[in-house]
DNA sequence: ATTCTTGCAAAGCCTTTGCAACTGC
DNA sequence: GCAGTTGCAAAGGCTTTGCAAGAAT
């Protein structure tokens, strides 16, 4: 994990079932999202849908393409996933149990590195008092390029002035 | 415009020559390419691939598909033109004689509200060199509701009461 | 004349959706 | 048993691409 856990008092499973319990029309728990649920909190990553798909199948957890989208959807409604826009497709990290945090984007490694500021946050809350603006989330990314990419760049180009 | 323009010695059509002839393979100023810059440097607005074909039509400037795609990728790489990814899909504004800036998006009503930050500048440069990350690059966006739309939603509130 | 650009239509990529079969509650 | 969920395949929305015809230098 890049940054310290938050102490929450329910596994992701419960405040899921809560959540579900607690829908104008209630909904029903499933063993395919209690196998997603399971996947998805047994480690911290940075995933893509594709990603989810692949990765329950090779742990023999078939849950087809339209029900991972589905779930997701819902882990998110529940509070339990962020979803973020890198680029074209979206990427999901935990929600529940995890602070707040804005991203660094390797743009030759993928690489996603969690940074925390005060000051992104108190510069929402002024742009948005001034322009009497209702902020309701934020996206914000920095692209570049990471430490191990940038330095395997520079041993290449000393490489080629040999 | 929302925020004053940056003074610029070429026209953009000049500019975008000048990058087409610098090319290792120098490459060919089009009729179409000139139409297009002509119309998106007539005005200041944020707009996506598919508005600007509608608008180019509308004048009577058939541009298709294809060609738009095209072209907007190489006045991205001119420097005439950013990409925005507000959601799904791509948008572009203005770079070239226009300042770095961020945006405050109403998704009522899709309205793009620009600002400046010199802590957001601050922000990327504190993080990246604590990262020993080369940042080249950077989204912000500021998702919410906008005066006019929360002034509405509140009348409607109002209403309601009656 | 050469080589780049255009336009068309097709394909690609990611995500959503209609519908019949299925399953929690 | 009823109402919500799944899986499949098809459709959707946006963007890219192969290729033959056309245009810039």
């Amino acid at each position: 994990m890049s940054l310290p856990a938050v102490a929450v008092s329910q596994s992701p499973e419960a405040k899921f079932r809560e959540y579900l319990a607690s829908r104008p029309k209630p909904q029903r728990f499933t063993d395919q999202q209690r196998d997603m649920i399971n996947y998805i909190f047994s480690q911290h990553d940075h995933f893509d849908a594709e990603q989810l798909i692949e990765d329950l199948k090779r742990d023999g957890l078939g849950v087809s393409r339209a029900t991972v989208y589905r779930t997701l959807a819902k882990l998110v409604d529940a509070g339990l996933l962020r979803r973020l826009e890198f680029g074209p497709r979206m990427f999901y990290e935990h929600d529940y149990g995890y602070p707040q945090h804005e991203h660094l984007v390797c743009e030759k490694c993928e690489k996603k590195i969690e940074f925390q500021s005060a000051a992104i946050e108190s510069v929402i809350r002024d742009v948005a008092q001034q322009h009497h603006f209702q902020a309701s989330g934020h996206t914000f990314i920095i692209r570049g390029t990471c430490r191990e990419c940038n330095q395997a760049k520079m041993t290449k180009r000393r490489l080629d002035l040999i």
